[in-house]
DNA sequence: TGGTGTGAAGTGGTTCACAGCA
DNA sequence: TGCTGTGAACCACTTCACACCA
């Protein structure tokens, strides 16, 4: 019955909304409408009720849906973030930020281990996890049974690490590299680039 | 004649393509084609050829395309980003990091200065920028006409340093608060949100 | 022959519009 | 009455398939 296949932006949005609600959750408020959430959220009423609609009944017609509901669902569909065991490859500056950065942790995730080529170089003052060498990735990997890296290496070494890491059960990739991975079909990869965005955007721009 | 309206994702990939072709003219190839290019690039090779197709005609039927040749024709389509100067807000940890980014530097970006509520307070070591308090942030943009912002505030104040930004005459914001902008339609806003960036790839990881 | 350029067909996602229920 | 839930219409982008040309 329910083999109506969910889009991957769909699920994407899913994030948006569960933060948008927690924020509501934190006024007190109890029910909101599509018509407010999806204002909060950047999106038309009816691609919010749309995207619901993939995952259950919620609201109540007349009244609208109840903030706390909503949040316990969607807690089930992307519940399994927050035990997810991540670990971060390349600390240099952008990795090391990262490292440091405190929004992962507030949203639930927690970064187990930095690797890095040379790490004895490496300053670590205020990166609050241990920093191993690249040699003990496929190791970790699997004793850890982590699923998740954030890469933050160099774009000539990008696919190389790569490799290592889908080779040790690496599943999903969110790559900083300025470079396309070549991976497995199983193996989902989200792109950051952030020269790249810059670049995209002065294209909008006038004059 | 000209009126076809280019889709925000082909210009989107005119920058992954652009960055291909500069590794392979690194190398001293000449002449690439479509599927060679396109797989460089992780799209397919018709994709590609229409993507080119918005903005001319390139290549030579049996042989390909000139790389020099695409690589001259991209910079004239996003060469205005390297002119474009560019303002950060916020010098939070993930701020900070982006200021010692070098990959912005390295595509041809440069950072005026950086913004923060509080600036006296701040680790500037290594930090290669200027850094001013935010109540001179509306002045400095008019005064060096900016035109495009990075924003990595907190969540809570991203609306509101937007406002003075838009209103200062800002038209492109890259955005790493975890917060959506309300802004006019001719500001565009790229959301970065790394957080949510793991929670969306965590729904992907099996068991 | 080999690879581009492009109309036409296909696909996935968004928006509409309205039936249905508190 | 007000707002959800959802099939149907729509739209944007992707992919196909083949004419065309060095």
């Amino acid at each position: 019955m329910d083999k109506v296949e969910i889009p991957r932006k769909a699920i994407y949005r899913l994030s948006i909304y569960s933060r948008c609600l927690r924020r509501l959750s934190e006024k007190g408020i109890e029910t909101v409408s599509s018509s407010a959430l999806a204002s909060a959220a950047g999106v038309k009423p009816a691609q919010l009720r749309k995207d619901l609609g993939y995952f259950g009944q919620f609201g109540t017609r007349g009244l609208g849906y109840p903030v706390e509901v909503l949040l316990t669902a969607f807690r089930e569909v992307l519940g399994r973030a927050a035990l997810q065991p991540v670990i971060l490859v390349g600390a240099g500056n952008l990795g090391r930020a990262l490292l440091r950065y405190e929004g992962f942790l507030k949203e639930g995730f927690e970064v187990l281990a930095a690797f890095d080529k040379s790490p004895e170089s490496i300053d670590t003052t205020r990166v609050p996890v241990p920093l191993h060498s690249d040699d003990e990735l496929a190791n970790f990997i699997k004793k850890h049974r982590v699923r998740m890296a954030i890469l933050c290496v160099p774009a000539e070494f990008g696919q190389e690490v790569t490799n290592t890491l889908v080779e040790a059960g690496v599943q999903g990739i969110l790559n900083f590299s300025p470079t396309i991975l070549q991976t497995p079909d199983h193996v989902v990869v989200t792109r950051v680039d952030l020269a790249m965005e810059l670049e995209n955007l002065s294209f909008f721009i006038d004059q």
